[in-house]
DNA sequence: TAGATTGTTAATCGATTAACAATC
DNA sequence: TAGATTGTTAATCGATTAACAATC
């Protein structure tokens, strides 16, 4: 059925349409045109079309996209109907976030097990999750295969941790430790650095700045 | 000095290599060529050269670049010496986690307040900054010019707030709840969704374990 | 000097936007 | 029918990669 790859743009896109999809859902709307979704969303109505014709665009002449049927459609796309596992390692304070965030159990991400090395963390229950020791991982995720492992640990053993897990057997890592993992190739690695956003934040306050001082300078 | 507008994918690479280059410092490595840099990081020797050309590349031909002054300068266009300052509306579990997240005031970027609307908050000391009421968000900002700020309220109240401290002076804003916030041009928004990168993640997944399948089945 | 590696232009690739016939 | 809006191709734009003379 999806024949082609999508281009990773697209494929960055998809979580966007899906939540603005979701939205009208709930308000009740059931058509759209690419004009207005596009509008709503900050997108040309262009890219929309292009958008929605790469998995087969459903849209009807004249009319606009059903929104339940698309809203369907990039649910199967992101493989949302199935369900994935996943461990968080390091129990800090993101780890806890994290693990609470209940957004990530409604669209099928299943939180099988929190671990950490501090002893004074093993045993505490995060909705429902025991903290384990970290040395328990091999034993674990020989019992239990797990899809995606979340990296919420310090800086210095993030390398360690990451290689440990994927021999083990993990398929996907969410990294956010502030550096560069260097993994095999079929291991599938999603960066959050958030330092990183900042920064990007920082950089535009500073042009903005400096574009309206020049701006004042010479008027 | 910096004349050109630097394009924005060549700005987000720019922490990645900040941060590189700082590794590199503390190993003692002072001078690297693009194909090196290019090599440890995944990208090609010419993009490399092409980023840094774009900001006036200073490497010597036949030696490489001098790694720090490379990283001095990144320093300066990120505009790191200058510090920015922050507040967080939302002291729920991300909340925290994010008040308590060293390396942003490392870089410059300074916790000046954090605000929820749960009387059983307020008073808290995060890092020695005192959760306070978001109904006193007006009178702080009147007197506390603010940067940024991070957006970690739940879903529904997230555009309202947005429109609240942006109308107060706020110049950017960094949000986690998993809405578009429509804003004026003049704001500065980034988005970090949790639940789409973990979807991007799930799709990735998908599309492994169905070209393996299809590997099994033709081969 | 010979080897290495940059600076910089040109070529290629990919993503976005424009255009418009098809058709609801 | 007339108006709206898609599907789809072509044009444009931007980003990455290749190439190589310059030069350390």
């Amino acid at each position: 059925m999806d024949e082609k790859k999508l281009s990773s743009q697209v494929v960055k896109r998809l979580p966007r349409y899906y939540r603005y999809l979701s939205t009208l859902l709930q308000l009740g709307i059931s058509r759209i045109s690419s004009k207005d979704l596009g509008n709503r969303m900050g997108l040309t109505s262009s890219q929309v079309r292009q958008d929605f014709f790469c998995f087969g665009g459903n849209g009807l002449q004249g009319y606009g996209y059903d929104v339940g049927f698309l809203h369907q459609e990039i649910h199967k796309l992101l493989g949302l109907q199935h369900s994935h596992t996943m461990i968080i390692i390091g129990a800090g304070s993101l780890g806890h976030a994290l693990a609470k965030h209940a957004n990530f159990e409604k669209s099928g991400f299943k939180l099988a097990g929190i671990f950490d090395v501090k002893p004074e963390l093993i045993g505490e229950k995060i909705r429902n999750v025991e903290v384990q020791p970290v040395d328990d991982l091999p034993d674990f995720l020989s019992k239990n295969p797990v899809d995606i492992a979340v990296l919420t640990v310090p800086e210095n053993c993030a390398g360690e941790v990451a290689r440990l897990v994927a021999d083990l057997g993990v398929k996907a890592l969410w990294n956010f430790s502030p550096v560069e993992l260097m993994m095999p190739e079929d291991i599938i690695v999603e960066n959050t650095h958030m330092i990183d956003c900042l920064m990007v934040l920082g950089y535009n306050l500073q042009e903005k700045s400096l574009r309206e001082e020049s701006l004042k300078e010479k008027p």
